[in-house]
RNA sequence: GCUGGUGUGGCGGAAUGGCAUACGCGCUCGCCUUAAGAGCGAGUGCCCACAAGGCAUAAGGGUUCGACUCCCUUCACCAGCACCA
């Protein structure tokens, strides 16, 4: 037979499989069980990297396996196409970001065709289309009917070089997450999506029905961070202003001696101290990076005393940037005896520090004690514990209209304005006359899709982008038909991608036009099966996801809470280097020239076989060699295959291991072991002097979602008229699996001495498989004289004996 | 500091509480070859000339007939969050 050539068969198979559709799916068939798989969608950045490979062409081996199954596999592929890099590379290339987008996705296309993967392609959709978008739009009116999308203005995290607002979740390290610039804070007027309305919702409790990692789930709620406390009012002396402090630890009241309130605090507004206004200053030049280096506690006194709600004392109010204006009520209470913050600051200023808290456990007191305990120097309230003490003095305030209840969270609105071209424009029209106007008016849902503008300056000018273009922006309001002028900021590229899964199915809906997914279709395709993804999208997308198909919930247009029933976390693939491959490097690894000197099979069994689907780890160019050499040897196979050659009973049961083996690691994201199992088949068979045609196709078929091409061309080698990919998936048969000897490992002390073969009928009979184990020489070395005192014998696996 | 995770050969890694180091890379030796490479075969945790044996899953302790696996303590590394009151 001729030599593997990967290169010739590859090509070959994908434009059969094309011109066949094989891989087409009927999304109305219900005559199989739907399997949706999805990973998330690319950024047409330009180019395909091993990275995308990695994500896309290893989950391509559970869809593969699925349809062998029996399922109706769904996997749709698609393009979250807007963002900044668009822009940027127009910016520095002179190309318009439409037409620098729609060429990338091409040029990403074809190179996606090479892969070899199941992709439902003509289900794509790229976020950029006018078509998709619109729905963007729609989604803000709907979400702004309820009162969910309003216009805020926060102090933001603004990235001065792309002259955007950032969400959180976006800065990382105090950098912009996309060019690096450090973030700074400013006050900026935008529109806010009210995920803090859902925060409840979003957390995870026991939800037995779905298979998310741990990871995602403690992330999540960490991130949510509710904290169940008490809001207090604390009277100012000589004045009928009162202040708000919020505690977790309404136990420790007592030991409240001072109170901290924010720089920005409305307190200050109307503050004479000269002193205060020098630190206000000060505090406001401070950058969010600044603030986090130097952690030494800074503050001035207000010249303000509050009034201690349950004791009356008098305690001094201070100004200090410790204490976080987004959190709580932007003001804390003092009690230096039980938190380390206020401790460090009642030390340096000289504030009184007092104990309330007696520790049951720690009394080295080499730190503050901020543990629970014993109530002391607290009135009628000592003696009790903190938890107790906390439930009645919550009580007490609640009664006495001192304050409530109340729980707090760390997740804050979602901002999904962005000072930027290349995204979805916000559907508002501004009415803003000298004379007064109607205001941010939504555009009529029949008005959309408000389309972007082609002819824009999206280079940086210090105003958006949009606002350039003076016909687009120019119309008349539809509520009063005065002169108005178009919002002028566009949309979170967060949200193109927070819905994406739900469009998929629909886009060849006859109503795909009139709804942003068909309920019909939705209900057979969705929650999605599995969704395999980025770790780095644990607080981003993954969370937005969840909130979005919770208001779809609302909206009554889908009837699960969450959207995808098992979540998998892939790794990353490094340069040869060890670092993250990027161009400037120069480390990246290009997977169009992996498949030319290897072929796709191999890259695919490689980028399958590396490790755990998790793992982050380097490319390493010699070791696609070892699987390349593995698809020789099973091509080279072929000359031994004997048609008539009748099956041991040692070969019917290795053959029904491995396919038992192979299918459950599949379905576990356990690629690396399912590929070492064909593994050690292979080295097995190839040593056999000849092999019956069934077990080689059973090889075959097993090895087929991992290596799609070189299982195609052997099978049709051996005859085979239909696509080995349209062959049902073997099954194993316990009766093989069972055999006629088992080894037994014997152990004297826990130590292994000895394996046994014992027949499977005096299996269960452990006097039988003493004796024999006693008939050991090497047992009886280690025994010897002595006593046995105890024998463990679990059958089929261990005989111990204790001396 | 908090949260989650991970520590196993030279390297990537494998192992329902039951033969640790599967599978692959790399390396060594041999066959083949004028030679090199490819291919094929053998070997490859450490100590020990060999055998026998002993010792090894970050360190220490515990539970168990038996621990990489379960529990406790410590250390190291990775990721996320971080003055969240």
């Amino acid at each position: 037979m001729h030599r593997y050539e990967p290169t010739k068969i590859e090509p070959k198979w994908q434009q059969k499989w094309s011109e066949d559709g094989l891989y087409k799916v009927n999304l109305q068939d219900q005559s199989k069980p739907p399997f949706y798989l999805l990973v998330e969608f690319t950024y047409p950045s330009g180019d395909l990297h091993i990275g995308h490979w990695f994500a896309f062409a290893v989950p391509d081996v559970l869809g593969r396996f699925k349809r062998m199954q029996g399922f109706q596999v769904f996997y749709p592929n698609g393009f979250d196409a807007f963002g900044l890099p668009a822009e940027n590379a127009a910016i520095k290339r002179g190309i318009h970001p439409k037409d620098w987008t729609y060429a990338n996705i091409e040029r990403m296309k074809s190179q996606f065709a090479k892969m070899g993967a199941i992709h439902s392609w003509e289900h794509t959709l790229n976020s950029c289309d006018p078509e998709y978008y619109k729905w963007n739009q729609w989604i803000f009116l709907k979400m702004l009917g309820r009162g969910l999308a309003y216009r805020g203005s926060a102090l933001s995290n603004w990235c001065p070089n792309c002259q955007t607002v950032l969400a959180n979740e976006n800065v990382e390290a105090g950098l912009c997450w996309r060019c690096s610039t450090e973030v700074v804070q400013k006050d900026v007027a935008q529109w806010f999506f009210k995920i803090t309305d859902y925060a409840d919702r979003l957390i995870w409790h026991n939800v037995p029905s779905v298979d998310w990692p741990k990871s995602i789930i403690d992330g999540q709620n960490n991130w949510i961070g509710k904290s169940e406390g008490v809001e207090i009012q604390f009277k100012i002396q000589n004045s009928k202003l009162k202040i708000n402090v919020y505690t977790t630890r309404p136990d420790t009241l007592f030991g409240a001696t001072f109170i901290v309130i924010n720089p920005e605090h409305s307190l200050l507004v109307n503050s004479k101290s000269a002193e205060v206004g020098a630190y206000l200053k000060e505090a406001k030049k401070k950058s969010e990076m600044e603030r986090r280096e130097s952690r030494e506690k800074t503050g001035v006194f207000t010249n303000l005393h509050a009034v201690h709600p349950l004791n009356g004392a008098l305690i001094p109010i201070w100004v200090a940037d410790y204490v976080l204006s987004s959190y709580g009520t932007g003001a804390v209470m003092g009690v230096p005896g039980h938190d380390a913050r206020d401790h460090e600051f009642a030390k340096k200023y000289e504030l009184p520090i007092l104990t309330v808290i007696a520790s049951e456990t720690d009394n080295s007191h080499q730190k503050v004690y901020e543990g629970e305990g014993v109530l002391t120097n607290s009135g009628e309230y000592n003696g009790l514990s903190s938890a107790i003490a906390r439930e009645k003095l919550s009580d007490y305030i609640e009664k006495h209209n001192i304050g409530i209840k109340k729980a707090n969270y760390h997740l804050h609105d979602w901002s999904i304005s962005r000072q930027r071209y290349w995204g979805t424009p916000i559907p508002i029209i501004n009415c803003d006359p000298p004379a007064g106007g109607c205001g941010a008016v939504p555009v009529p849902e029949a008005d959309l899709p408000v389309e972007l503008p082609y002819e824009v300056e999206y280079a940086p000018t210090g105003k958006p982008p949009l606002a350039t273009a003076e016909s687009w922006v120019n119309v008349k309001c539809p509520r009063c038909g005065k002169p108005a002028r178009r919002e002028t900021e566009t949309m979170d590229t967060f949200v193109d991608s927070s819905w994406y899964f739900l469009r998929y199915p629909s886009t060849r809906s006859v109503r795909s036009g009139q709804v942003p997914f068909d309920p019909e279709i939705t209900k057979k395709w969705l929650p999605v099966n599995i969704y395999f993804g980025g770790a780095e999208h644990t607080l981003g997308h993954t969370l937005y996801s969840r909130f979005f198909t919770k208001f779809f919930q609302d909206l009554g247009l889908v009837e699960f809470a969450e959207y995808a029933k098992r979540r998998v976390n892939h790794g990353v693939i490094l340069g040869p280097d060890g670092s993250r491959m990027s161009k400037s490097r120069g480390n990246v690894v290009n997977p169009d020239e992996q498949v030319a000197s290897y072929g796709a099979d191999a890259v695919r069994l490689y980028l399958s076989f590396l490790g755990p689907y998790d793992l982050v780890a380097p490319w390493k160019p010699e070791g696609i060699h070892g699987v390349y050499r593995f698809l020789e040897r099973v091509w080279n196979l072929t000359d031994k295959v004997e048609d008539e050659l009748e099956l041991t009973n040692k070969d019917l049961q290795l053959m029904h291991k491995v396919i038992k083996k192979v299918g459950l690691e599949i379905d576990s994201i356990k690629f690396n072991t399912a590929v070492a199992a064909l593994m050690e088949w292979l080295n097995h068979l190839s040593r056999k002097e000849s092999l019956s045609k069934e077990e080689y196709k059973t090889f075959l078929l097993l090895l087929a979602p991992f290596a799609p091409h070189i299982t195609e061309e052997l099978w049709s080698i051996l005859k085979e008229t239909s696509s080995i990919h349209s062959q049902d998936w073997p099954k194993f048969e316990d009766k093989y699996l069972v055999t006629e000897e088992v080894q037994i490992v014997v152990q004297v002390n826990g130590k292994v001495r000895d394996t046994l073969l014992i027949a499977q009928d005096i299996l269960n009979e452990e006097s039988e498989v003493v004796r024999k184990a006693l008939d050991s020489p090497k047992i009886q070395k280690n025994i010897q004289e002595k006593v046995i005192k105890k024998q463990i014998y679990i059958p089929g696996r261990v005989l111990n004996f204790v001396v």
